[in-house]
DNA sequence: AACTGGCTCAACCGCGAAAGG
DNA sequence: GCCTTTCGCGGTTGAGCCAGT
C-alpha cells in the first residue's frame, strides 16, 4: 500500500499558532531540516496536522521571508506577473523570493484588485477596452506610479538583491518583536509600521529558541547552517537567502542574474518554500522558463507602462496612487 | 464608551498530481 | 497498473484590529 496517514483528524489543533508551538516547530527544522512534513508533529508532538506545519514554516517561519509593505517595484512585478500567469500565485511568488504566495494572493486580493478596477475606471479612458481581463491589467495598472521601465527596475531593484531588510538590525530587537509581532500581529516591530518587517529569519529564530529553550544546542556560528545541508543542496542559493539574514555578504549578483525572472525548475532563486522541497511534481503546477513569447510580453507590458505612465502624468490629474 | 462595518492576513479547505508500496 | 498517502497550490474563511458613527 502507500504510505502510512499523515494524520488522524481526531485531536488535531487548529487555528492560530503560539510562540511554544512554532518554536517547537523551528527548532525541531532546526535540527531535521524542513521536509518530511508527516513526520514533524509525530516527533515534535505538535498537536498540529504536518499540512499545517508546512504552511506555517512556509509562510511564517522560514528565513527570508520579508513581510510589510510591498513596494511599488513589488507591486508592478505582481500585477504584470498575474496578467501574465493568472492566479499562478506559487509561480509568481517564484519570482519575489522573499514573498509567500499566501502574502502575495492576499496582497494581490486586499490591495492591487482594488487598485486595478480604480485605474481601470481611469485608464479607459486612454485606452480601448481589452480583450481580456488580464490583458487589460497591464495597461491600465501599469499606468500607476511604477517605475519607467519595470523590467530594467526588477533588474535593479533592491527588492531583489536578498539581502535582508534593514528594518531588524539588532538580533535583540529582533527577538523582542518576534514575540511582540506572535502576540500582536498587527503590531508595529519598531514604530515604523508602514515597513515592519517580521523578524523571522532562522537568525532571529535561533536567538529566540535559546531563550525559550536552554537545551538546544547553540547555533554555529550562523544557525542557518543546521539546515543548509538539506536545504542547500537543493538549492544552492537558498544558502544566500540564508546568509541575507546574518552578517555574511551576499555573493554579488550581476543584474543579468536576477530578473530573467526564475524559473521554479531552475532552482537557483526559487528559494521559497518550494526551493526546500525538492519536489519535481510541483513543476506541472508552475510556470517554466519564460517562453520567448512571454519574455516579450512582459518586456512589452514594461514598455506600456512607460507610456501610459507619460499619458497619466500628462494628461490625467488623478494622482496614481501607486 | 459602545457599536458596527470594513480591512488585513494567518490559517484552513479541497482538489489535483506525484510518489510509495 | 492500482490504490493510498503526501504534498503543493489556489480559493476561501474567520479572528482580530481599526476607523467611523
Amino acid at each position: 500500500m502507500g504510505r502510512p496517514p499523515c494524520c488522524d483528524k481526531v485531536g488535531i489543533k487548529k487555528g492560530t499558532w503560539t510562540p511554544e508551538e512554532d518554536i517547537i516547530l523551528v527548532s525541531y527544522i532546526q535540527e531535521h531540516g524542513p521536509g518530511n512534513w508527516r513526520s514533524v508533529p509525530i516527533n515534535t508532538g505538535l498537536m498540529r496536522c504536518s499540512k499545517s506545519c508546512r504552511l506555517r514554516w512556509t509562510n511564517y517561519l522560514r528565513p527570508g521571508i520579508r513581510r510589510g509593505n510591498f513596494t511599488p517595484h513589488e507591486e508592478g512585478i505582481i500585477v504584470h506577473l498575474q496578467s501574465l500567469l493568472g492566479n499562478r500565485w506559487a509561480a509568481i511568488a517564484s519570482y519575489l523570493p522573499q514573498r509567500t504566495d499566501n502574502d502575495i494572493k492576499n496582497y494581490w486580493n486586499t490591495h492591487l484588485k482594488k487598485k486595478l478596477k480604480k485605474h481601470q475606471a481611469i485608464g479607459a479612458i486612454f485606452a480601448p477596452p481589452p480583450p481580456s481581463e488580464s490583458s487589460s491589467i497591464v495597461p491600465t495598472t501599469a499606468g500607476a506610479s511604477h517605475h519607467v521601465d519595470l523590467h530594467h527596475d526588477i533588474i535593479g531593484s533592491k527588492d531583489y538583491n536578498f539581502a535582508r531588510p534593514a528594518a531588524c538590525s539588532n538580533p535583540a530587537d529582533e527577538v523582542t518583536q518576534l514575540i511582540a509581532r506572535r502576540r500582536s500581529p498587527f503590531a508595529a516591530t519598531d514604530g515604523d509600521s508602514s515597513s515592519s518587517s517580521y523578524a523571522s529569519s532562522m537568525d532571529n529564530i535561533s536567538k529566540l529558541l535559546n531563550g525559550f529553550m536552554k537545551s538546544s544546542p547553540p547555533p554555529q556560528n550562523d544557525a542557518t547552517a543546521d539546515i543548509k545541508p538539506s536545504a542547500t543542496d537543493i538549492n544552492p542559493l537558498l544558502s544566500l537567502n540564508h546568509m541575507s539574514g546574518g552578517s555574511n555578504t551576499l555573493p554579488p549578483f550581476s543584474d543579468d542574474m536576477l530578473p530573467s525572472p526564475q524559473p521554479p525548475q531552475q532552482p537557483a532563486l526559487t528559494m521559497g518554500h518550494r526551493g526546500y522541497d525538492n519536489e519535481p511534481k510541483q513543476q506541472h503546477h508552475q510556470q517554466g522558463p519564460l517562453s520567448p513569447i512571454e519574455k516579450w510580453l512582459f518586456e512589452e507590458a514594461a514598455e506600456q507602462v512607460v507610456d501610459l505612465m507619460d499619458l497619466s502624468d500628462a494628461c490625467c490629474s488623478v494622482p496614481m496612487m501607486f
